[in-house]
RNA sequence: GGAGAGAUGGCCGAGUAGGUCGAAGGCGCUCGCCUGCUAAGCGAGUAUACUGGGAAACCGGUAUCGAGGGUUCGAAUCCCUCUCUCUCCGCCA
């Protein structure tokens, strides 16, 4: 959510920053909702003011009887209030509303474009492996070592299902371990374990309702929705908080599987993992001081490249253009990993800052110190990366000619010794 | 799932025959005094949001005692609904 001062006071800078994002934004119905609602509250604040210091007269007389003039005034003032209330909530409702599917104003290094194809690259790592022959791609390789059952998956829930077998599942397993250990042990972050259905005020609080509903699973019989991302319950953990300016930044790691409906994506990546109703991820989310979120924002960009790196996979670094990020980020890069038999790159890490969109929509402030006032922190988050495409990666980029597949040297220790998976 | 108890400021905790309660008291914290140092002691201060005025410091108004609604001139206090926490029973990984 924007900050609706700084919105009224900037209403024409701030509708053209919008519109770099595409689509058209009109803060019209902003302007109309705000000063109507300022009118309201000041009629019925002045009216509350009266009626408090008549009522307080009231008090003092004794005689009950002598009142009867004063207290047949303040009925019908009561009565005006309580018509200004139900105008100015249904107002503020109205405004509320609108304020939280405003998107959030890209950063001013963040490149105008359209989009993808205006992504601005930033750096590359790693190269391609060379292949003596022509690379498969990851669901023939793991359908061939029978360790990704696709057909099981759908027969037992649907499409983008998928049952994982043996070493495969032992690998995705040995991927959470690894990242979660690196990320803990190396780059300073507290590992958490949250749950993965979470109540409407936690949805909106990180952006992805009101307007994104159609995205989520929702249960049938409570308010309460599977995650689409560890991001959720992990930024929401300080919702309604004011922390220490001095504990900050605060750094938290999440494993959790990840549900997403993919609506919308009908007839894309329908094979193999790369698009799947429940996929694994490794969250890395920061609550960080405003003067630095944006040196934090390169930091948590490192931690998750430190991944690919550790496991020796050749990836690039995207810089989101303003037509191509989310609703909620100020900036966002993206990290694409090698995928030789697809012959691109994909994105397997989104890492962003909301600076403070989402922890004014969450209320998560803190205090530079115990005098002062509270101020919004901001918030950013990547993933560390998403699970089961490293898990592509890794059988993409690792298979050899008699369709085994090679285990990276760090994944070892958590694959029980095992260096090459085999039939 | 059944029965009961509770939810007050950073924390603890008063306050229920409605009015002088944004709310006693204590702890904590901040500033000052005192003190050879520390502790103790003394004094003052110590919520948030919205809103009006002001360049600002700041001053005024309104709201907030789990959330929402109701009764009333007036509600932390009365009524209704919901949420959460705790205890006991049942069930269960």
């Amino acid at each position: 959510m924007l900050d609706p001062k700084h919105l009224r006071e900037n209403l024409e800078s701030v509708e053209q920053r919008l519109a770099t994002r595409g689509g058209a934004v009109t803060l019209g119905r902003f302007r109309e909702l705000d000063s109507r609602r300022r009118e309201l509250l000041r009629e019925a604040e002045s009216l509350k003011a009266l009626r408090n210091a008549v009522s307080e007269e009231i008090s003092r007389i004794k005689d009950k009887s002598q009142a009867q003039s004063r207290i047949a005034e303040m009925r019908e003032v009561s009565a005006r209030i309580k018509v200004l209330d139900e105008e100015l909530r249904g107002v503020d409702d109205e405004l509320q509303a609108v304020l939280l599917t405003i998107p959030n104003i890209p950063h001013e290094s963040v490149p105008v474009g359209a989009s993808e194809v205006d992504n601005r690259e930033v750096r590359k790592w790693g190269e391609a492996p060379r292949f003596g022959f022509s690379p498969k791609p990851h669901w023939e390789v793991g359908e061939g070592l029978g360790i990704l059952d696709f057909e099981r998956g759908a027969k037992l829930t649907g499409a983008r299902f998928t049952l994982y077998r043996g070493a495969g599942a032992r690998l995705e397993r040995a991927l959470i371990n690894f990242m979660l250990d690196l990320h803990t042990e190396r780059h300073g972050y507290v590992e958490t374990l949250p749950p993965f259905m979470v109540n409407r005020e936690s949805m909106t609080g990180t952006g992805q309702l009101p307007k994104f509903e159609e995205d989520l699973f929702r249960l049938a019989d409570t308010d309460y929705y599977l995650i689409p991302t560890a991001e959720v319950p992990v930024t929401n953990i300080h919702r309604g908080e004011i922390l220490k300016g001095t504990e900050l930044p605060l750094s938290y790691t999440a494993y959790t599987p990840c549900f997403r409906k993919e609506a919308g994506s009908y007839g894309k990546d329908v094979r193999g993992l790369i698009r799947q109703h429940q996929f694994n991820k490794v969250e890395l989310v920061k609550f960080a001081h405003p003067s630095t979120s944006y040196d934090e924002l390169e930091r948590l960009l490192a931690d998750a490249e430190e991944v690919l790196r550790q496991l020796g996979l050749h990836y690039r670094v995207v810089e989101l253009c303003t037509g191509d990020m989310g609703f909620s980020a100020a900036k966002t890069y993206d990290i694409e990993v090698w995928l030789p038999a697809q012959d691109t790159y994909r994105e397997i890490s989104s890492c962003s800052n909301f600076e403070d969109f989402q922890a004014r929509r969450a209320s998560i402030r803190f205090r530079e110190d115990d005098k002062a006032k509270p101020e919004f922190v901001h918030t950013l988050n990547g993933s560390g990366l998403a699970v089961g495409r490293t898990l592509v990666a890794i059988l993409e980029n690792y298979q050899q000619e008699d369709g085994t597949v090679v285990v990276p040297e760090v994944l070892r220790p958590y694959m029980g010794g095992c260096t090459v998976i085999g039939r």
